[in-house]
DNA sequence: GCCGTTTTCGGCCCGACTGTTTTCAGTCG
């Protein structure tokens, strides 16, 4: 078992644990053991040999013998008596916001459910308002509930979609007859849901006989059907692919359909037709004749088109453009600017960040963890900021190659003041100010919110703007253009926040966000040092934004960005 | 369950909101 599953399953027991009125601090244990497992740089089994993982914070030697047993044979005894132990639906019932150990247990104890169907039924029927200690709105709140997980459960974050199509591409591409195997659809897009993974595979021999073998390839769980060209599979986590099969001589058409959104298609064929050209049945004609394209620019160039960049393919006006924007590239950036260390939630030590963002090349580092009000993630009162401070000098002194910044993400209040005054943030090197609550505001008083935020002469970047996350929360309600254009004006850059679960600010906004005048910056919101890699999901968010790197604050040198920081400050 | 030390067990994060109840338990970030 990899690691993202034997966090998994750390979490389950933390939950499992919970339910059972287990002393909270040992639930905690697994919980942060869960984080410390999925946030180990390298392999599971590397760390397990190497003794990096027992070394880890939040690893004892109970946590570390169920890490070995689910690494080597993928269960473990005590995870599973556990699990035997407390009905099934309980552990799925805690995922529903607004319900916690306590009520769901009442809820079991008192109406006998356990399982989300149930549940769901009571809410509806009023037995559930019925309870005591429940009403008429937390049956509404539960309904509603109900409703975001299942589909967050249907839907897949671009990192899960990575790992599950790296491993399909190492799997397909051992098929006798395959010549290579690319990865397309949502994902070469790099959207940041992704529904289907497709995968492309170039053949030489008959797609039929590519298909016999699909079965066989391992972590496929089902074989749902077939025709001529395309198979659809289902991965064991659930997952539907779609494998297509080509020739190399109609690579290119395969390809551009089975990128392309819907509406990028559908432009490329109008346009295929007013030259005299088709693009239909999974190939490019002329007439009745056959159109070889070994590969995608072969068609975009018959149609009187530069080769357009598999993320700007959403039918948005990328046809249209004269030129094509030279996009950001992740070699493109110099600094790492948001990511939290051991001192607050992170599970990294500034100097394993520092060692590991020289190593990826990035030239400065801005260490951001949370201001004091984010109590609940070991936010830093003004004593743990000295003693940070101290750290990063001594780091400084002896990592070379990368400069680490100070730096904060700090708690915009419900009034739109800092969490810190001018006396902390002056200090600092550059500030990032975030929302973490909507304070139950307006519309019309959440951008006030932010508005007033701006006026704060240390802000440098508005961190995670609209706070959505896909996996949980809508957006705060704002309005966005008259913030882009005040962050535009003052010379605050507005956050790609490239957490896989946040993707925030939506690329949809970008290209507005941009034409305001606003700086852009990339954020990874780390972590650990595993969580770097994350970066590459905000870069695929700023190239969906038609964005190039003159638009991206850190892709500028540290010169450039400390001077952007400064500017505003009063001297 | 883990950590840190006072080497053997005590401490481990907390303020604010929500929906209930009628003074607060439960949940969340």
């Amino acid at each position: 078992m990899d690691k993202t599953g034997v966090a998994r399953v750390l979490d389950q027991v933390a939950s499992l644990l919970e339910l059972r009125g287990e002393s909270p601090f040992r639930v905690r244990a697994f919980r942060s053991a869960s984080r410390a497992v999925a946030g180990l740089p390298g392999l599971l089994d590397e760390a397990l040999a190497d003794g990096s993982l027992r070394a880890s914070r939040g690893i004892g030697p109970a946590i570390l013998a169920m890490v070995t047993d689910l690494a080597t044979t993928g269960r473990s005894a005590a995870h599973e008596q556990l699990r035997a132990e407390t009905p099934p639906g309980l552990v799925e019932m805690l995922a529903i916001s607004g319900l916690g150990v306590t009520k769901a247990r009442r809820i079991h104890q008192q109406l006998g459910i356990d399982s989300l169907a149930e549940l769901e039924a009571a809410a509806r029927d009023g037995r559930l308002a019925a309870l005591p200690g429940f009403g008429e709105r937390s049956a509404e709140n539960i309904l509603r509930g109900l409703g975001f997980l299942r589909r967050a459960s249907t839907i897949r974050l671009i990192h899960h979609a990575v790992q599950e199509a790296t491993d399909l591409e190492v799997a397909l591409g051992r098929i006798p007859g395959v010549l290579r195997v690319i990865t397309a659809g949502d994902l070469r897009r790099r959207m940041e849901i992704v529904r289907d993974l497709v995968m492309v595979l170039v053949a030489e021999t008959p797609p039929a006989e590519v298909f016999g073998r699909l079965a066989q390839v391992p972590g496929v769980d089902e074989f749902a059907g077939q025709d001529e060209r395309r198979a659809t599979l289902r991965l064991a986590g659930g997952t539907a692919v779609q494998v297509v099969v080509t020739s190399p001589a109609n690579l290119g058409a395969v390809l551009v359909l089975a990128t392309g959104n819907r509406n990028h298609v559908a432009q490329l064929a109008a346009r295929a037709v007013t030259r005299g050209y088709a693009l239909h049945g999974a190939g490019f004609w002329r007439g009745s004749a056959f159109v070889p394209t070994p590969d995608e620019g072969t068609l975009y160039r018959a149609l009187g088109l530069p080769e357009i960049p598999p993320e700007l393919r959403e039918g948005a006006g990328e046809l249209d453009l004269m030129e094509l924007p030279r996009l950001v590239q992740t070699g493109d950036l110099r600094g790492f600017l948001h990511c939290h260390t051991d001192f607050s939630d992170g599970s990294s030590s500034i100097e394993d960040l520092a060692r590991a963002a020289g190593q990826a090349g990035y030239q400065y580092l801005g260490i951001t963890d949370h201001s004091s009000s984010a109590a609940y993630a070991g936010g830093l009162r003004r004593e743990d900021l000295e003693r940070q401070w101290a750290e990063v000098d001594r780091v400084n002194g002896i990592v070379g190659g990368i400069r680490v910044l100070k730096g904060v993400e700090v708690d915009i209040l419900p009034d739109g003041r800092l969490d810190y005054g001018p006396e902390v943030l002056s200090q600092l090197d550059f500030v990032i100010a975030s929302l973490h609550d909507d304070a139950g505001l307006s519309r019309v008083e959440m951008t006030d919110r932010v508005l007033r935020a701006m006026d704060n002469p240390y802000l440098t970047i508005w961190g995670h703007p609209t706070g959505r996350t896909l996996d949980g929360r809508d957006p705060y309600p704002m309005n966005l253009e008259p913030l882009f254009t005040r962050a535009a004006e003052r010379g605050i850059a507005v956050e790609i926040n490239a957490d896989p679960h946040r993707m925030d600010l939506d690329w949809r906004y970008l290209r507005t966000a941009r034409e305001a005048g606003a700086m852009i910056s990339i954020g990874a919101d780390a972590h650990s040092t595993a969580g770097l890699a994350h970066m590459e999901f905000g870069v695929g968010l700023a190239r969906k934004g038609w964005l190039g790197p003159e638009a991206i604050l850190n892709t500028r040198s540290l010169e450039e960005f400390l001077a952007f920081a400064r500017v505003r400050r009063p001297r």
